[in-house]
DNA sequence: CGTCACTTTGAACATCTTCAAAGCACGTGG
DNA sequence: CCACGTGCTTTGAAGATGTTCAAAGTGACG
């Protein structure tokens, strides 16, 4: 409900930062109204469809983009054949910046995005994000502190990934997506539609899509929750929070 | 030999910045001689044994170190029992500068660093760096830039966690390390003795030294190359970079 | 209504962990 | 200089966890 009245609002043209549902949200938000305004003077609006590619590592970056509504993954390619997904951006998230910060050869992605679920990006090109940061440098540090946070939660993936099993990652995973998408019920419980197939979350959770079923499966039956097609029924939040750590 | 003649370069006293073996390496080097001395002037310099604590997660920040000789493992607590470890740091690199540019409340380490070998470490207060930040913009944004190398890199650990085996793992900790701490052999060998423990090395890989030892054992088997004690040698690289990836 | 991708289930298998025990290596104190 | 202890390394065997392959079921969408 929340999410679809979210997504209403944000489709309402033109779709402008001073209206954006997540105005208030990261870095644009410490911009005064008025200095918005140049932001939004050299934006443009893009739709994405669910599972269209934003942009694609190794390829030329072409400035960053902000998400008003929808939800990204980055990902990484795989030695073999596929993508490793790496982490989710959600709205209110900027996306691509890191390209900027890293005074590397040229402007190259060092991964790639894509749309999970429809999308509204805006972008700022190039030229536009260094006259921003020039003007702007309380901007550019905003980043930087962003740039960081990352590299922590990254770490934090990585011990994660490393230390504790399937269910575990699972139950955390599931955790970080209610504080986004979830209605609360009565009592301590609540309902959830992942904005993402269970195949993405099993890449998200660096596993197949068969032992995300039998995870699944194995979850349901102790009684932590249940599911119904992408939607998900938790009955006690503490419980699911207590699959968060090994035991 | 290479490795023990840097060595005793570096406890030639005083050890100062501009005849630093690693003077000419990362951030530091834009700085010229003359800007360096203000650095030196306000250093401190440490010894640290090998398997010394240098600073703990969760504590609080006190500066940042650069490493004049030694290597180090930076690293973060397990939901159960122990560390894993995130990374190596070497002679040269600079340490703890990303808790700098968090932007976080108060100056927290965000993991911990630990000498995986005898070390001298040269260390930077607070108030040092943040005069020298302002006074040599340029500093800051070579950190910056390391920083979004490190997230450039952490990605791709992840990704090789994720998708590939130990053997694989292995064979690219190994290729890594001899870039840094072989020395060539007749034809296209090498011989190298790693900084650091078998243990050390299977904390790396995110594994257990017994499979560590039984990977070691297979490559052998097959021919990769071969070890006594801590030093491996190696008959052909290529043969090695070809376990880089998986068949 | 048919197609295509996602989901689910089963069974066999590969990889890695865990536990236990023995050997080794290095540094400390006698 | 030797004896001893502690932590690292190696080996074996059993078991847990997750992958792979195959196949059938499900659902969305043109």
């Amino acid at each position: 409900m929340e999410h679809s009245k979210r997504l209403i609002r944000s489709l309402e043209y033109p779709p402008q930062c001073l209206n954006c549902p997540t105005r208030d949200v990261a870095e644009w938000s410490i911009l005064t109204d008025r200095e918005m305004e140049q932001v939004e003077s050299c934006k443009t609006v893009y739709n994405y469809q669910r599972g269209k590619l934003i942009f694609e590592q190794n390829q030329p970056c072409t400035g960053i983009f902000c998400i008003r509504a929808g939800t990204v993954v980055i990902s990484k390619p795989h030695s073999g054949k596929g993508n490793i997904y790496i982490r989710l951006v959600h709205a209110g998230q900027t996306l691509g910046y890191r390209n900027l910060l890293h005074g590397r050869q040229g402007m190259i992605c060092s991964n790639s995005a894509k749309a999970l679920t429809a999308s509204v990006m805006c972008h700022l090109d190039l030229t536009a994000i260094s006259t921003l940061f020039s003007q702007f440098p309380r901007l550019e540090g905003k980043f930087q502190e962003h740039m960081a946070e990352d590299l922590d939660s990254m770490e934090e993936s990585m011990v994660g990934l490393a230390s504790i099993p399937v269910r575990n990652r699972l139950a955390r995973l599931l955790v970080s997506l209610m504080d986004r998408y979830a209605t609360p019920e009565e009592g301590n419980g609540a309902v959830m539609t992942p904005p993402m197939t269970w195949r993405d979350m099993s890449e998200l959770l660096c596993t197949r899509p068969e032992t995300l079923t039998r995870t699944l499966h194995a979850m349901e039956t102790d009684g932590i929750f249940h599911h119904k097609g992408h939607t998900i029924t938790i009955d006690d939040l503490e419980r699911l929070r207590h699959e968060t750590i090994p035991h």
